[in-house]
RNA sequence: GGGCGAGUGGCGGAAUGGCAGACGCGCACGGUUCAGGUCCGUGUGUCCGUAAGGACGUGAGGGUUCAAAUCCCUCUUCGCCCACCA
């Protein structure tokens, strides 16, 4: 008969949240701190926008960093885990605008449901650290990293392209353009230029990507190369040369970057950027309307046709010519969009047989083709696909006889010899461009004076406070002129005096982009409320960097490299010790539902507070974790929130069942179970394999089911009911509380399982007397042996031979080899 | 076009060179129950067989090995990232 029938208690998952949730921030149980000299470890989770409820996907993020934390806390660690809002951007704005509030209103409002939301969710945050981005406190100190990057050259303006909605007459954010469309009108979006603020990340590129040695193997591969890719560094050579025209008094010198140096003498046109100043500066006059036309019209195509990868190449010949540097000979210069302004120096000289984009061009405008690198392929002019491989260099005068790597090493040691090149590197990467011309952010902290120009505002007189614009205020260029803020409009605010000669000046109108103020939060959580600079450098020394760093890969670039970018920066203004912020990176997947992500417009979305409701907030935690590993999406639809509660209250009863059991009989195989579940669980609990690690609990509780309806020895069921309680605490919080407190706890009088420690497994009972052991006669599995786990090979050779199902398959055969790992396999050869 | 990753039962997934399918969902059957959207138990890859047992089996094909889901090669399908980056 299970005692489970004598068991009129059941377990009810709501109250349980209730009394506990009470009890636990009475005993304030979270406090980093609270583990004074025990080892500190920092557990943080990217910190949310506070876009409305939680949703399904934050209680998956949130539950994988829970459980992080919780483990660390179990093991004695001093942790620290703390909570912020990323609440500057723009849908407090566009609310705002909707309903004629303040954006304030709309994002304080959110970031208090979501936090209820959290305490709901049993999420172990440190909540005396809780922080905002657009509290002015915050934000003080955003404008003022700004101004140490403008001191130190790594904060400028320049005029760029950005995206520009014609219908709106307003600048757009990336992440406001939609495939190409205005994500407000629908209109597609084109490029305008305007001057903006830039950070110079590209001069931290190389110890962007020569750091990640300090990374590597502690941030998913996939993060790093998806950073490597986007930094783009490609090694090759700048080549000069001249251009000559008649209307150029002199000629004019012109670099172009390379990573084939060694085709040289196959280039046989030169291209510059349509858009660039230099294709003006170079056109013949008579070609100018021309020019210009096709300026025109390459600004006037949408983002979605720029895009469009096989569009015919166009271009304008500009009437000048361009001399190889190293044969003398004139080539035409040409102007196209499929050379990017930005990237390079803007021009190249194209070598149509071993680059397949310049073969396209020269076969567009009926230009030659001549192989200088002899491949196996067929001929580039009569196939029209590139050759780019390696090959024997020919028609290359010196070079020729070399292969592509010799040849590139001699050509740029002939031309750095001639001051003709040299070699060079170039990156992909660009800078960011951080202005926004938003209301909803962290205004830049700078003035325009008509005599001194653009002037720091003095760090005393931070921060430069948003004034409360509200509704139709906040509609691009209000009050202001095209792809202005509607800053601009808020006359009051912006006239001020000049810091430098007290003369009338306007303040900048730009706000900074929302990652910014995200760069660098993870610092402030160390000293939240520290009023002498942005953090306390010795409580960043204290906690930093961070242990263990969780949130989506959606950020596996631009969060990612600018904070790292920011950490380096801080390194070199001598405010912490180290250059990277976060040590470990588990970037979790997403949560979806019928193979889509859970989206309004698809109606498939999953109501988190409804399901919490339904199910108790420890089925979902727990449910979201055992769908799979956590890096990967786990689908909705997949997942059984009934099956996970009912495991759950099969622990609760065992539990309960286990603090009253009296029984006698041998515990040897229980305490074994055990023991295996808390190595296992400990081990796959640090590799983030927690699917499994909810699979081994369930084990565990079929060996206590058992034995307590078996009626082994009492204490060992209390004993193991313990352990799974404790180690159940990391995953399923208020449940494992429950079961404490069923096993005798006083936790009102502070005695929590929260407070408790991680069990360890008796190394003793790890190792198994008797072990089974597979034989298998070529291959095939015949017979399983139970045998003693320091049998010897011999012993076990002969053991395997005398069985009867190996014998039966070994009939008419000769024994050939036999190879034994003992105790686990014997495999028979035989023919 | 380039880069990276993945393909295992009806489903989510375990197993990273040594018993494929742990654990769970679902399903079937039995017990308990006035009842079952409860609890307890048994079974559940496919095929042959009443069974014992056997054959086959990790996207396809080949290879390495005593032994391959796992390592190597070719192909294929899917996913993600970047994309006229010289």
């Amino acid at each position: 008969m299970s005692t489970a029938e004598q068991e009129p208690a059941t377990y009810d998952p709501h109250a349980a949240e209730q009394r506990w949730r009470a009890v636990w921030e009475r005993l304030d149980l979270d406090r980093t701190g609270r583990r004074a000299g025990a080892p500190k470890a920092y557990v943080l989770d990217m910190f949310p926008y506070p876009s409305g409820d939680l949703h399904m996907g934050h209680a998956e993020a949130f539950s994988i960093g829970d459980v992080v934390a919780r483990y660390w806390k179990l093991r004695g660690h001093d942790v620290m885990h703390p909570i912020g809002w990323d609440s500057f951007g723009l849908p407090a704005e566009n609310a705002a605008i909707q309903r004629g509030l303040n954006p304030r209103d709309w994002t304080y409002a959110n970031v208090d449901t979501q936090v209820e939301g959290f305490k709901k969710l049993g999420v172990s945050f440190d909540w005396s650290r809780r922080l905002h981005t657009s509290d002015p406190e915050y934000y003080r100190w955003t404008q003022w990293l700004f101004l140490r990057f403008f001191e130190r050259g790594l904060a400028y303006r320049k005029s760029s392209p950005v995206n520009w909605c014609p219908k709106d007459h307003t600048v757009l954010a990336n992440e406001q353009v939609v495939n190409g469309h205005c994500e407000r009108c629908g209109t597609a979006v084109t490029k305008r230029d305007l001057t903006q603020w830039f950070f110079k990340i590209t001069e931290y590129a190389d110890r962007l990507l020569d750091d990640m040695a300090l990374i590597e193997g502690h941030w998913p591969d996939r993060v790093l190369a998806m950073q490597r890719n986007w930094i783009g560094r490609s090694t090759g050579a700048h080549v000069d040369f001249r251009v000559e025209g008649s209307h150029l008094a002199t000629a004019r010198t012109v670099t172009v970057f390379t990573t084939r140096p060694d085709t040289l003498y196959g280039a046989t046109f030169f291209v510059v950027a349509a858009d660039a100043p230099l294709a003006e500066e170079l056109c013949a006059p008579e070609k100018r309307a021309e020019l210009e036309a096709y300026r025109e019209k390459v600004r006037a195509l949408t983002t979605i046709e720029r895009e469009s990868t096989d569009r015919p190449k166009t271009g304008v010949d500009l009437g000048v010519v361009a001399i190889n540097p190293v044969n003398g000979e004139r080539m035409p210069v040409w102007a196209s969009d499929y050379v990017l302004a930005e990237y390079g120096t803007g021009a190249i000289m194209a070598v149509p047989a071993h680059d397949q984009r310049d073969l396209d061009f020269a076969r567009e405008f009926g230009l030659p083709v001549r192989v200088v690198v002899q491949t196996d392929e067929a001929d580039p002019a009569e196939t029209g696909v590139a050759t780019p491989g390696d090959g024997v260099l020919v028609n290359s005068g010196p070079l020729d006889g070399l292969r592509k790597a010799e040849a590139i090493q001699a050509v740029i040691a002939q031309l750095e010899k001639d001051s003709l090149g040299s070699a060079a590197i170039t990156y992909r990467l660009r800078d960011w461009l951080l202005s926004r011309q938003r209301y909803w952010g962290c205004p830049i902290p700078v003035v325009h004076c008509p005599t001194h120009g653009i002037v720091a505002v003095p760090d005393d007189q931070l921060p430069v406070e948003l004034p409360p614009l509200a509704g139709e205020q906040l509609l691009p260029g209000h009050g202001g002129a095209q792809g202005e803020s509607p800053l601009a409009g808020a006359a009051e605010w912006v006239n001020t005096t000049c810091p430098t000669c007290g003369g009338p000046a306007t303040r900048d109108t730009d706000t900074m982009d929302t990652f910014v103020d995200s760069s660098w939060y993870y610092f402030r959580y160390c000293s939240p409320e520290f009023t002498d600079g942005p953090f306390d450098v010795d409580a960043v020394a204290e906690w930093m960097p961070v242990a263990q760093y969780v949130g989506g890969v959606e950020h596996a670039i631009l969060h990612l490299l600018y904070s790292r970018f920011f950490t380096k920066v801080l390194f070199d203004m001598g405010m912490v010790t180290f250059t990277e912020p976060f040590s470990a990176l588990l970037n979790q997947g997403m949560v979806i539902n019928q193979g889509k992500a859970m989206s309004k417009s698809l109606g498939n979305g999953v109501d988190l507070q409804e399901q919490l409701g339904i199910h108790g907030v420890d089925a979902i935690r727990l449910v979201l974790l055992f769908a799979g590993p956590p890096e990967d999406d786990v689908d909705w639809a997949d997942m059984s929130p009934t099956g996970v509660g009912k495991q759950l209250a099969r622990m609760w009863r065992a539990a309960g069942d286990a603090a009253t059991a009296s029984g006698t009989a041998d515990a040897s195989s229980l305490r074994r179970d055990c023991a295996v579940a808390i190595d296992e669980v400990t081990r796959l609990t640090e590799g983030f394999r927690f699917n499994v690690a909810i699979a081994r609990f369930m084990e565990l509780t079929n060996s206590l089911r058992k034995a307590l309806d078996a009626g082994v020895d009492g204490d060992a069921c209390r004993e193991v009911a313990h352990s799974l309680a404790t180690m159940l605490a990391a995953y399923a919080p208020y449940t494992a509380e429950d079961m404490w407190a069923r096993l005798g706890h006083d936790v009102d009088g502070g005695d929590s399982v929260h407070d408790s420690r991680w069990p360890t497994a008796d190394p003793a009972l790890l190792v198994a007397d008797t072990v089974e052991c597979v034989v298998q006669v070529g291959g095939k599995k015949r017979a399983v042996l139970t045998v003693a786990a320091g049998i010897t090979e011999d012993e076990l050779v002969k053991l395997a031979l005398a069985d009867e199902h190996v014998a039966r398959s070994l009939e008419g055969l000769e024994v050939k080899k036999v190879i034994a790992r003992p105790p686990k396999i014997v495999n028979i050869v035989a023919s």
